[in-house]
DNA sequence: GTAGTTGCAAAGTGTTTGCAGGCAG
DNA sequence: CTGCCTGCAAACACTTTGCAACTAC
């Protein structure tokens, strides 16, 4: 899996769309370029309220079916942690996650870092597609950046 | 963790709750009880169904309160493994899990079978409470059980 | 015009909650 | 009588969908 390019401009972010076979709108650049800014982790709510801060600027619903429309082009990934809602994994490389209990901060655990053995993983007589590896704890620094 | 005895009967779940500080009502004991009686994953709706087959014995309100409730005193686990609903861990042992994305059949890893090596997690800096691996894939062997 | 996109509002789904009535000690 | 439990129905939160207006070519 090759490097994204993060801090990306609107005229990338429009060329990686279009590289996806989607076509590079207004809001679908509005939503993919604030993804793209950094490997993070946002779910709908919180990329509505980036975007509409100022001024209205993509509705809800476009939101989620962008989002949609991006996780099954693989711009981006789906995060499943919580019950309560989806959030959205700018970095679709492979990677880990360590989830704050306290704070519901996620944050990525680069694959080097981490050793996965399943001798066994043939026995499922399945085609792997993903695996995830989730760590919930309660962080002891202070809930920083 | 020590092994926990599926194919419980209805007196030892009441036993259990208690040992859990947990009030062994008519509609808990049916609830654990069905739960215990192997390691599975239910969600809240086929537990209903599962127990009012025949005839109302529990109501929808109550299967709710009894899985968190249940949760909370670690009698059960939670399973986050789809935005659409929670399912519910009967093995509160260490283990993973494979989910089927055709069927969505969830089935247990044994924790033997699979090492995951962190060398660095205690540069997380934070008291881990849950290491979760799910492998996600599309199964090849006939939809069983 | 045609195909694709947006966004409002309504619908949908799983889950939680307020509260009145019921049960056990 | 008291405290806990149940279950109805309403409320909730997140997400999806139907549809009419709009845009780009």
């Amino acid at each position: 899996m090759e490097e994204r390019d993060y801090g990306i401009n609107k005229r990338e972010v429009a060329e990686l769309l279009k590289d996806c076979s989607i076509n590079p709108t207004t809001q679908r650049i509005e939503i993919a370029h604030l993804l793209l800014q950094r490997p993070q982790h946002l779910c709908a709510d919180e990329i509505y309220r980036a975007l509409n801060s100022e001024y209205e600027q993509v509705s809800q619903a476009t939101i989620y079916n962008t989002l949609r429309l991006f996780v099954e082009k693989g711009v981006i990934r789906e995060l499943i942690v919580s019950p309560d809602r989806i959030y959205y994994d700018s970095n679709t490389g492979v990677h880990h996650h360590f989830v704050d209990t306290k704070s519901g901060q996620i944050s990525d655990i680069d694959a080097s870092r981490v050793s996965i053995n399943i001798p066994q993983i043939d026995q499922l007589n399945a085609e792997v597609h993903e695996i995830s590896l989730i760590i919930k704890g309660r962080s002891r620094a202070e809930p920083g950046v």
